[in-house]
DNA sequence: TTATTTAATCGTAATATTGCAATATTTAAA
DNA sequence: TTTAAATATTGCAATATTACGATTAAATAA
């Protein structure tokens, strides 16, 4: 027990679940919040704007990166990390599905 | 260690975070697919629906509850469970937020 | 080559999550 | 009242996450 039975869900829930999940700290919320900020992608200093260790950063930047929301290149010393449109597509696109159905459900 | 450290972020931060990590589970993915099927909120058989043990929904269900994705009301021995239009709404909107600022973005 | 800088990885402690059996609770039916 | 049903709670084991110090790796600067 503990671990998560992923293979009795589809691989579409599994998918939205896993961007979700992704996205359920606010170290890595307030990391998208600071890439849209800056509005480019060399992003050395987000250590700096974070209350947080640098491993715990990079940990942080890791799991964003698994994800899909986040990608980055190498560049010198410095990584060059931004959002990626696609993903955060997906789940953009999947909510306003919901809300969709939501709003012409009859309910209490 | 390993608690995260809530008191470092803004509320707003924390909220987004909250919902969506209520989110981040294949189970509770299947929960609100589930919801939105039926298209209504009596919602007994929620647990044949699920691979899981009726504890463990019961639990998914609190979870989803207490972050506000859903709303539910006792119904004699059934429960009558649906989606609150509202918490989903502060998602659909946040990430449309981003999407917008995201394709202006000039990047890698 | 030898610092220096920057980010990733390793190791580990603290805490949280997941899942379920057993049990409790609550309401309706017999 | 007793029984049956549906859902919640408790307790616990297995696993995952969070956070960080120490270290490593890689690239540039001196």
């Amino acid at each position: 027990m503990g671990a998560t039975k992923t293979d009795h869900f589809t691989e579409r829930q599994n998918q939205i679940a896993k961007i979700a999940k992704a996205l359920g700290h606010p170290a890595r919320i307030a990391i998208i919040e600071y890439l849209l900020k800056v509005n480019t992608c060399i992003c050395g200093d987000i250590v700096n704007e974070l209350p947080l260790a640098q491993p715990t950063v990079s940990q942080h930047l890791k799991e964003l990166k698994n994800a899909g929301i986040i990608k980055g290149n190498i560049e010198g010393t410095a990584i060059c990390y931004c959002i990626d449109e696609k993903v955060v597509g997906i789940l953009n696109d999947y909510f306003s599905k919901i809300i969709l159905t939501v709003t012409n459900q009859k309910c209490c």
